[in-house]
RNA sequence: GGCCCCAUCGUCUAGAGGCCCAGGACACGGCCCUCUCAAGGCUGAAACACGGGUUCGAAUCCCGUUGGGGCCA
């Protein structure tokens, strides 16, 4: 076995990069590092009016978020179809010269009569083939194929598929107007690029004999083909839009990690025994074309989000301060703030959020003031009785020598002795003023990370709160 | 409509003829832990689409049916 693999990804910049796009990218991308060999990036902006400048950098950038530097590509000249012209219309010419196309010139109004009358009766359409003997010097250009026979595909993951010629005709290559079409550009680029495995989606299977045709007039090596099954929404059709987001770069500003992202879409039609959390360097080292699933997959976002949460428990405090300070604004917070400060704080949140984002909405109050109280926690809690716990807590807060949430939780529970109290009732009771709500990270923990001047700030100020509700 | 692909718990999947009255994970229910919420631990419910073969034996192989998806317009 000599060559080195060379794999490419072939997006079409006419929308973001979606996860289907995405998951074939990290597919190619893993072969390609598996192998120690070149992943290749390549723009299929063919569809002039679709294909956008804005597009290419957007995917561009999802796929450097995501961590798939690819080796060769953009901004390099000459991996984009609108610059190989020249290169297609070159291999037409041979194809052309060699008799192994043909020029047509049947009128589309004809052939659409033709298509029709053969769905009619339930036939596959078939261009007749009446220009191949014509020698016609201009027109659309036509692949000349095989009437008989059958042309199988080894795809490595569904195995042989086996087409019958009969179903399949002579294609065009290149349009009356001269531009080539997007079977014939594929196989040209490839070819060119030499590409040694073909890793796409499913959605390509069916135009695989055809280009397997071409390769062969063309007298070039076949790549080896995989293809990737689709990925689905919740009712089982092609995932896209109407399903919710799916481009990639939601999902970043969403608050997912990047390696969760990838994680997530690796064991989605891949795995590896039983085994749901990987290292990208476990990625790589243990990913197999033939470990790839041949089903449909469906997008699950719950699992995504506790893969994403799983990635943020493994994460440091100092890289999740660098990972969170971009949400501040997101969340309505202003940002970005001491990092120290923030990297103290987000231990006590990582159990409790998910993402980045949910990270700052449950951890607001280390950042800014209760605005408001809950509703019904503040009937219970903030009464007269409350009032009074209250002025108790207070005073030896004011007091107590060191600030630690050893030393409080023992005030606490020591107050509550006194007051006939359990902890739950003194603890809820500071946890609603400390924080708006009744949920929080441990309440100590809290207390010491907001320090004395601001626990006692707060406090002070649900008694003002108490106080003027009582004025009412 | 023609052609192609696919078919294990709700979802992602393990399973490459006996190890499977089917394992893991997410989600869901219960219990424990507990200052709240989480996290964690334990635990429960939950699947081989259907019908024929082949075989001593099939989730695993073959054929068909049904269902879903894709490509071509």
């Amino acid at each position: 076995m000599t060559g080195a693999v060379r794999v490419r990804f072939a997006p079409s910049p006419t929308g973001h990069l979606h996860v289907g796009g995405a998951r074939t990218a990290l597919f190619n991308w893993l072969y390609a590092r598996h192998h120690r060999g070149a992943f290749v990036l390549r723009i299929e902006d063919t569809d002039r009016s679709r294909s956008t400048d804005a597009n290419v950098a957007a995917i561009l950038e999802a796929l450097e978020w995501l961590g798939l530097p690819w080796d060769e590509g953009p901004p390099t000249p000459g991996y984009r179809q609108s610059e190989r012209l020249a290169t297609y219309r070159e291999h037409a010419e041979r194809l052309f010269a060699t008799g192994r196309a043909y020029y047509c010139d049947c009128a589309p109004v004809e052939l659409e009569r033709e298509r029709r009358a053969a769905q009619a009766r339930k036939e596959t359409f078939r261009y007749s083939g009446r220009c191949r003997a014509r020698g016609l010097a201009a027109g659309a250009l036509r692949l000349r194929i095989p009437d008989e026979g059958a042309t199988v595909v080894n795809d490595l993951i569904h195995g042989p598929v086996t087409f019958d010629h009969s179903q399949l005709d002579d294609w065009i290559l290149v349009r009356t107007e001269g531009t080539p079409t997007y079977n014939f550009c594929v196989v040209v680029d490839d070819v060119t690029m030499r590409i040694t495995h073909v890793i796409r989606g499913n959605d390509h299977l069916p135009n695989t004999p055809k280009q397997i045709l071409c390769y062969e007039a063309l007298g070039y090596p076949i790549p080896e083909m995989a293809h990737v099954s689709m990925i689905l929404g919740p009712d089982r059709s092609r995932l896209s839009k109407r399903h919710g987001a799916t481009s990639v770069q939601a999902f970043r500003d969403a608050g997912i990690p990047a390696e969760a992202m990838v994680n997530y879409l690796a064991r989605l039609g891949w795995s590896h025994g039983d085994q749901e959390i990987f290292t990208r360097e476990e990625l790589i080292e243990l990913f197999d074309i033939k470990d790839v699933a041949s089903s449909g997959a469906v997008f699950d976002h719950a699992k995504l989000e506790w893969l994403s949460h799983q990635c943020i428990k493994r994460m440091d405090a100092d890289e999740l301060a660098a990972s969170v300070a971009p949400f501040f604004p997101a969340v309505g917070l202003d940002g970005p703030r001491d990092r120290a400060y923030v990297a103290r704080v987000l231990p006590t949140l990582k159990e409790r959020g998910k993402t980045f984002r949910e990270l700052l909405e449950v951890g607001r109050f280390y950042f800014e003031r209760p605005r408001d109280y809950a509703r019904e926690a503040a009937d219970t809690y903030f009464t007269e009785a409350g009032a009074g716990r209250l002025a108790a807590i207070v005073a030896r807060l004011e007091t107590l020598p060191s600030f630690t949430p050893d030393a409080l939780e023992c005030l606490y529970r020591d107050l509550g002795a006194e007051l006939g109290l359990k902890l739950v009732d003194l603890a809820q009771l500071t946890r609603l003023a400390l924080t708006g709500g009744t949920a929080s990270p441990p309440l100590f923990e809290v207390l010491a990370l907001l320090g004395r001047e601001e626990a006692l700030a707060r406090l002070r100020a649900a008694q003002d709160w108490i106080a003027a509700r009582r004025r009412r």
